[in-house]
DNA sequence: ACCCCGAGCCGAAACGTTTCGGGTGGAGTA
DNA sequence: TACTCCACCCGAAACGTTTCGGCTCGGGGT
């Protein structure tokens, strides 16, 4: 292993001198600058962490601590998230590792143990949930962390989020103007706070229109095939009026909408209209579905470049404040949405008078 | 941050002792042993992994490269591994986390800064392919690491396996008892330990029973559906004799075989026999096959103890050969193998003469 | 001639831990 | 009494780095 000293000792200076030049100082002449960087890499110097960790009080080390399988990302999906944060991260110079708490323990001990412990900078945090006490106690200790997503309530953070209240408000209103009325919404669980966002949207994209927020329509759960297939069911099996149109939180629930829709023989977009939010992790696809989806998307994969750089940021002793992104959406149209049933030629049985 | 010096002041005893107590070191009395370790909850210390380090050479985190999305597991699998790996280290009071090495960058570059950096201990290196550079690297270097399978030739190693040869060994010989004589081999990439180790006891059956070894049975491939599938086709769509019995050296190539058999319409045993080995890592079981799969089985998840086990030792000084250990597989029989065709009440036809 | 200033360099302290080589005091032995 | 021995303890050095304060040298201004 060769050391500073050893460096010091081959040029001939002194070891104060060799760590100036090596860290870009300004007092230091181009020239010994020139012979400590040829020196370093003939000699392949390599910084011992631990000693620069000591006495800096930086590793240039940040990590992902995991309890339990993160919902979002079951299947190969998972490499490729911590994939990406890891080429992000190295191209900033630092090194991310992921860390596996044990199910048992208390996941606050871990990062206790682990930034007590000297060894990590900072954190990445994802799928916050509301009042999530990792956040809590990392603002606390003042510890770098960007959360991906976002808490309403609680204490500031740093975080990368999607626009979800932008979610819910396009493809609220995009259904609008195909004359919708009736139009239930498929979200994720109201623990997290983009489900909140998306519903906050819809809700306004609704009163935009004059139209009431009926909670009856708004079904939450976690974002997989199941809920789509349940949601289906309960929606379109019971007594009329059936919704005219589905907002699906999450490709795959998409994917248990129209499972269940197709069992109970209800096609799409003729019978009812479907959009849904694409974050192009799972391996379904938009275009995939028959007919293919009417989206808003914001790819997933476009998370890991702002969020190494926050977090490359915070810990170079950036403000909260200036650390705090929210991405815009996109929305593509496709072709899952067509004008409801009533707006159309209506068929002549149920004729007699309404006198509502 | 709670340091040794704080609990020195706190409980008037030297920062050397202090250190010898918490270490379990001999020469420090019961009693105060017992106040030692009562002060270090109360203050919640926690040793400074970086200062120990750098004085002991020893950070008590190990670490598992990645570059590139491993073959063998795709899916939660991949979750399934790191966390339980991840658990018996934490059991053996090491961390461990994963580093996913950026694909562009040569992988012995990543190790060397890695352990230059100071930072890692050992490594855990799963999938090790022929004349694999990476544990040629470390062994040169003296790096501590455990290789989830086995090299052969090349320097020693530290290894965890299971019996391999065993596995082909017990497969071909219950077939062999059932009466097959053309067995075709399905096995892994010939570029892995493995799949040359079950070759080899598959060879060995055969030849316990004076049978010859025919290459044109064994087909080699990376170990998923699409091996057994286009295998299927390749072995019983050409010109006869076609194969009675089939071996999968992976759950996954089985069931593409079943898929392609069924497709050619061959049924499961009635006309072809198939026993597979089974890692119980895919979402795939061998009892959810029909018929049931007679397989020879070593869970997976079996190994994570032994391997947290063999390098924790390794790091603690444990002589190379003293962790290397070689697991029994199971055999486990099910419904997927009968008598071949020829040996059962033959059909009528192709009765003439056959002299040979 | 004097002082000042900046460029370039250096010594030494500090970070928190382990560990080596002692030291002290009291009990046991001759 | 004088010695040894053991149980228990301590000071100081070392690990490799960063950083604070200060040093020297030569050139410019007055």
């Amino acid at each position: 292993m060769t050391t500073l000293k050893d460096l010091s000792r081959h040029l001939n200076l002194s070891v104060t001198q060799v760590s100036r030049a090596l860290n870009g100082y300004a007092d230091v002449s181009e020239a010994t600058r020139a012979r400590v960087l040829a020196a370093a890499s003939e000699l392949a110097y390599q910084p011992n962490l631990s000693a620069r960790k000591l006495v800096s009080g930086r590793s240039g080390i940040v990590g992902l601590v995991l309890q339990g399988t993160p919902a979002s990302m079951t299947g190969d999906h998972f490499l490729t998230v911590i994939g990406g944060l890891s080429a992000e991260f190295s191209r900033r110079e630092l090194q991310f590792v992921l860390h596996m708490a044990d199910p048992e323990e208390d996941v606050i001990e871990v990062y206790r143990r682990l930034i007590d412990g000297g060894g990590l900078d900072g954190f990445v945090l994802i799928e916050p949930v509301t009042d999530d006490r990792r956040v809590a106690y990392l603002a606390q200790r003042g510890i770098p962390v960007i959360v991906h997503g976002r808490l309403f309530g609680g204490p500031a953070h740093a975080y990368y989020d999607i626009d979800n209240a932008e979610v819910g408000r396009v493809l609220t209103r995009h259904l609008l103007r195909h004359g919708h009325r009736r139009i239930a919404f498929l979200n994720g669980s109201p623990q997290r706070a983009y489900s909140e966002a998306r519903r906050r949207g819809h809700v306004e994209a609704l009163e935009e229109a004059g139209l009431p927020f009926d909670p009856g329509l708004h079904i939450t759960a976690s974002m997989d095939e199941k809920h789509g297939l349940v949601s289906a069911v309960k929606l379109f099996s019971g007594p009329a009026p059936h919704p005219t149109a589905v907002i699906a939180s999450h490709l795959k629930i998409a994917r248990g909408l129209v499972q269940g829709l197709s069992a109970l023989g209800l096609r799409v977009p003729d019978d009812v209209s479907i959009v849904a939010h694409d974050d192009q992790l799972s391996d379904l696809a938009a275009t995939g579905f028959e007919p293919p989806l009417t989206t808003t998307t914001s790819p997933i994969y476009d998370s890991w470049a702002p969020l190494a750089d926050g977090l490359a940021r915070l810990i170079a002793g950036a403000p909260i404040p200036a650390v705090q992104h929210t991405a815009a959406v996109d929305f593509v149209e496709r072709g899952s949405v067509a004008a409801p049933r009533n707006e159309r030629p209506a068929p002549r049985k149920n004729h007699h008078g309404d006198t509502r």
